[in-house]
DNA sequence: CTTGGAATGTCAACATGGCTGACGTAACTT
DNA sequence: AAGTTACGTCAGCCATGTTGACATTCCAAG
């Protein structure tokens, strides 16, 4: 798209070399991204998956369990251990499905929204940070490459679920 | 730094919902990141934490077991534990340091650097494939939204091993 | 030279969060 | 009535993280 250092319009940002710091940005970067919550959850006795889980609910309120599964790609039995204890907590609800009364639509309750806005608010703390430091360029970029980086499925689901899923 | 779509030098891009959608891109990406390097790991009995040991290993050939530690942030009990089975197996293999006899010089034999060329190579195709689509500007702010991002010592760690650790 | 601390390894025990396999129930679908 | 789907659950296994305690070897400083 534009003129680069090197000549005219290198390739030398596809060099093994630039590939490697890549990959260890992402290892390092990503490990700060889930450093803050990490630190509250600890706290709560609650681990990475019970955010994950939280975190999902609060964006699309009434999902079913099996559209919480395709995204998180974990089993059901590992994504129930987790539910259970947010479910005993008070912090998710489920309601019978209106058409399909098999389906559990999650919900967080006020509890749980609440201790989303924590978790989130901590992390989004971190990437406003970051975001301000780097500059909205940067953050097009960024946004550019992590799509690019995502397997085709979900990023359809990363794209598709822009609204809620009731 | 540049003027954008909204209005003029719009903060737009630090709304929490532009946030939340970099953090479910950070969680949809490094999933896809890691999934190539996985799929080999799984069916030669490793795990992500060998993956992880045989990479710095091979990036900074000759260094110790602290230094490793500090660059992964786990306990030496479990990275012990590790190091124990590619030892065995003859991927990795530990030098007596030359000056102070207390250090381990970590090193990669022939066989540790076939497989870590195998895992990287995987990886860096995909980078490769989402560098090459979203271009060098992009690519420029992939980066430096990530530096932003991780704690400020482990910056220091990213940008300070550029060479080997001898 | 002795002593303290650093670098490393190791044993034991435990927690989290993945996984598989098997089984059960309710409800939708044909 | 039969088959399928959505969900839950029990049981057990594995990888990888944790703490705590203890031993060895070696460097460095008094």
């Amino acid at each position: 798209m534009a003129e680069n250092s090197t000549g005219s319009d290198s390739l030398l940002f596809l060099t093994d070399e630039q590939l490697r710091k890549g990959i260890e940005a992402m290892f390092f970067a990503y490990r700060g991204f889930t450093a803050d919550p990490d630190r509250i959850l600890e706290t709560l006795e609650y681990g990475r998956a019970h955010h994950r889980a939280v975190h999902f609910i609060n964006r699309s309120p009434g999902l079913t369990v099996s559209q919480l599964l395709a995204i998180l790609c974990v089993t059901k039995q590992s994504l129930n251990r987790v539910l259970r204890t947010l479910f005993d907590a008070g912090m998710v609800e489920a309601r019978v499905g209106r058409s399909d009364k098999r389906e559990r639509r999650l919900h967080l309750t006020d509890k749980g929204a609440a201790l989303e806005r924590s978790l989130s608010d901590a992390q989004r703390a971190r990437m406003r940070a970051a975001y301000r430091a780097a500059g909205p360029q940067a953050v097009q970029g960024f946004r550019t490459v992590l799509e690019a980086m995502m397997d085709p499925e979900m990023r359809k689901q990363y794209l598709g679920l822009k609204k809620d899923a009731a």
